[in-house]
DNA sequence: CACCCGATGCGCTCCGGTGAACACTCACTA
DNA sequence: TAGTGAGTGTTCACCGGAGCGCATCGGGTG
């Protein structure tokens, strides 16, 4: 299970180097691509291959083509270089608004890892910390 | 598997550079024809053929003939030159609205490689990107 | 206190993309 | 029929960028 928080810089090539702890567990096949909320996220060969099946299994249309040329589009097989970085895509980049060189934050998700621009993500984090007590408060009591 | 997203010229000879990364995949007896939403793609062989396939085995009718027709007619052959560069044919610039000279978006599509006009495509990503996270919602959590 | 591992910056090399020049073919004209 | 022009296709050469590796620095651990 991918957990924690990590900043790290991207370089002015669009590099960045993914934790250990992170870059341990992710295996061959893994792939880079956009997740919820205009982010880029590293799916696991299962995950990705749950994405990919749910685009092509019911009746093809205009809305699974429009998914689907965004996924495929914004993906990257996860290959990090010998010192266990990866470059993000010029186009990855530009949708998460990703400059080169910046600080991002790398954060575990659980079944996956994702990539935040450091502002975007000290917002987000800020305010979802916030609402964290009212939402655990309904979700435990209700166990 | 076709994934990533390039953004090549086009010459005023209407030849553009397949990215390297599609080339290597490409095998030869590859076709270029339109795709859905008015925009080229390059089918590798078998796919090619599965949608020939398609359209001459269930019954034959004026749709049938209409698809056939446009699907042939707009098609062309796979053959990049010694600088693996390929050129698109006037009536396939013309369906899809690709100038000479202009730059376009070669995306990959899974089984597919597409080519749209840059500022189409501009368009059409924003879109479908702001309502991806419905969709990754969606799936995501039935795993 | 010393060693090890991980993150980051830097420099070099190779390759891919782009523009331009060259050669060939076909058509039109004198 | 021969010559000239334009258009098309092919090849060459340059330049920018991306990939690769090394080296350094800092922090954590034994």
């Amino acid at each position: 299970m991918f957990t924690g928080a990590h900043r790290v810089k991207v370089d002015d090539k669009g590099r960045l180097a993914i934790p250990a702890q992170f870059r341990k567990q992710l295996r061959e096949g893994s792939f880079v691509s956009v997740s919820q909320d205009n982010v880029l996220a590293i799916y696991p060969p299962d995950l990705w291959g749950a994405l990919a099946d749910q685009l092509k299994s019911p009746l093809p249309g205009p809305d699974q083509r429009a998914l689907a040329r965004t996924l495929y589009s914004m993906s990257d097989q996860f290959e990090p270089d010998g010192q266990g970085r990866i470059s993000l895509q010029p186009e990855q980049r530009r949708l998460t608004g990703i400059e080169t060189p910046s600080t991002v934050v790398v954060i575990g998700m659980g079944s996956r890892v994702e990539i935040w621009p450091e502002a975007r993500w000290d917002n987000y984090s800020a305010d979802a910390s916030g609402r964290f007590t009212e939402f655990a408060d309904r979700v435990i009591s209700g166990h």
